[in-house]
DNA sequence: AATGAATGAGTCTTCATTCAT
DNA sequence: GATGAATGAAGACTCATTCAT
């Protein structure tokens, strides 16, 4: 950690990634709440208020990891619903997997932004809102493609995407799964799929 | 508030009920967090500590709150699903209506349990699932009813319930709503039940 | 210190000009800033957070502080200005008198808010504005009959006031006294009263 | 800001006078305390760290800064006070025209360092002292000179020059003008002259 | 039985200052 | 010479909980 050298984007990125990381880990154990500045810091081996030099506050942290996350993410799932020649449903069921993916590793940090999102600052609403948006759309789009093909029958493709992205919550946040995550991923999407078959 | 005089068990409970009303509603208001024990007790025209004469933790009012509320609930979609008169779909759809009601109501105080449950003492976690269990095993059970009866394909029936109960939030915590709750409720019962039938 | 029973309202008062004396003598050694709340807590011998019991926050102390003491001494230059068979000279003379007891006395709280008073949130800065008009008014009271009389000449009565009210700062905060206080004091009425003479 | 390129010492003096008058400007809008190292040296286009190549501490630049506005001040109001031409009251009420010019300009550092100076190092409350005095020396021997050519009666002229000084005060810090500044200091003016004339 | 006074542990955040480059 | 990254010490304030009356 050189002194007064200004650190490179790639540096600063480098170590906000550093720091969410540790973070992440921490409010997953422990909750966001009980999870302090002064922890994160000493697990990031520095000062408490080094911190501030790359997050405003608290908040910042997980707004930022939780939107870094679902900006990842959407890259990856807009790449399978670009994919042309796989059907919308094909693409739905991929869509499904990396999603569940998505959730499954940050699933304390979502459900925590999910029940508290509407005390954070409007900026940070904003944010979220945002990105989740965009990650939505994607899912919207293939359902779309999907109506628009005729294999799909007409729905309400706002919520239909939002009950499909909400579903892997219901699968992971259970304390009594039937089974293991990926047979009722599987269920779920066969489910799903036929709900909207035409 | 007479000193000095026995509370009959009657007034226990009855006090029980105002207090954790009075607390949900500041819950669902403010947030968990942000809902002092202060504030409960002024709203409840009681002094601070005589709240811990009815509940040992401030954890506890809303895990009894959320308790005796899926409780109450639970009661009422049982004697939808128990209506031999209807077809399981109907009840199911039903049950759904009654269901979005009570997810409507209490919406922030679940929301904060789903994303904290975990870090609750574990008799508080306990309780919260077995009255969930309890109520998720009504859900299933009609739609067990409609698999018996052939209306319905077989799918793992514990995963559908609870994707079925968790998809009001869904439709209620949304920041991008496509139509009004009833609109959309509508729509993901008719999602669901063409998912599952046979 | 009893831990259940409603302090009665004589108790409040008492617990708050302990701690305000506390704090007024903390104040007047390291400075407003310099004092922590929980120096005047461990000085008080109670809990940090007691304090907050007493006062909303920390400027309210030294708010408090001071409007008491205005308010105090307001009452005992009222009672000299009031005073008819003294003439006007005479009780201007009194007035500065008790004033310059009451400034020394409060010397360096009364100078921090004349720097700071503007920082202060706004009910702050009413009540405190409050009193010392009233403080002035009193002052301004007795030129005023010196006026009427014709033993003053007509001034702007406001200012002369506050001049007058102000010049004690004057006479304590100097690191190059020319005299002791009571000849300074001295000196000064007479520069004023002359000043003002018909 | 060449890097590595000698600073003449006239570049020196200059730097320190744009940050001193940058940090002046912050002062006198938010306050000492609330100005910050970081938005002094953002405000001067210079790293945080710089600024201690100019002052060694925080509190050293208000001093400088306020030590120099007394310095230029002081050689303003001694030029008026050696001018021969005019009567020493002439020459009084010019100075106080232009010490209420000097005080109107930093009213906040100047009542920021009334209320702190005690609470400074030593060494900066000696050179407070010092330029402090030398300015009052400077009113105060217009007054002598009053005495000696026998329009002003004899006071304690250390006292009278302070009251002079710090009446300018009472005129800027008012939260209750009873007119505009300039009505106010003539008003003043007339008062003490009528003081302390013959 | 009922209360509110008292507390202690803990929170986020700020900032002047240092120092490695 | 100039910088900004890093920090440590501190600060105000909150709140669930306890307990003497």
């Amino acid at each position: 950690m050189p002194k007064g050298i200004m650190l490179t984007p790639e540096q600063q990125t480098q170590r906000r990634e550093e720091i969410v990381a540790i973070a992440l880990r921490l409010i997953d154990e422990n909750g966001f709440q009980k999870t302090s500045m002064r922890e994160i810091a000493e697990m990031a081996n520095m000062g408490k208020s080094s911190l501030y030099d790359f997050f405003k506050t608290k908040d910042e942290i997980i707004v930022y990891a939780v939107e870094q996350e679902i900006i990842s993410a959407a890259q990856e799932i807009q790449k399978i619903a670009s994919d042309g020649s796989s059907s919308p449903e094909q693409r739905l069921r991929k869509i499904m997997f990396r999603h569940h993916e998505h959730t499954r590793q940050n699933q304390n940090s979502l459900m925590w932004l999910n029940a508290e999102i509407t005390h954070l600052n409007e900026e940070y609403q904003k944010r979220l809102h945002t990105v989740r948006h965009a990650y939505q759309d994607i899912v919207q789009s293939v359902i779309e493609d999907g109506i628009t093909s005729g294999i799909f029958r007409k729905t309400d493709t706002v919520l239909t995407a939002r009950l499909l992205i909400n579903s892997t919550l219901s699968i992971i946040f259970t304390s009594r799964p039937s089974s293991d995550l990926e047979t009722m991923l599987e269920e779920t999407i066969r489910i799903f799929l036929r709900g909207i078959m035409a």
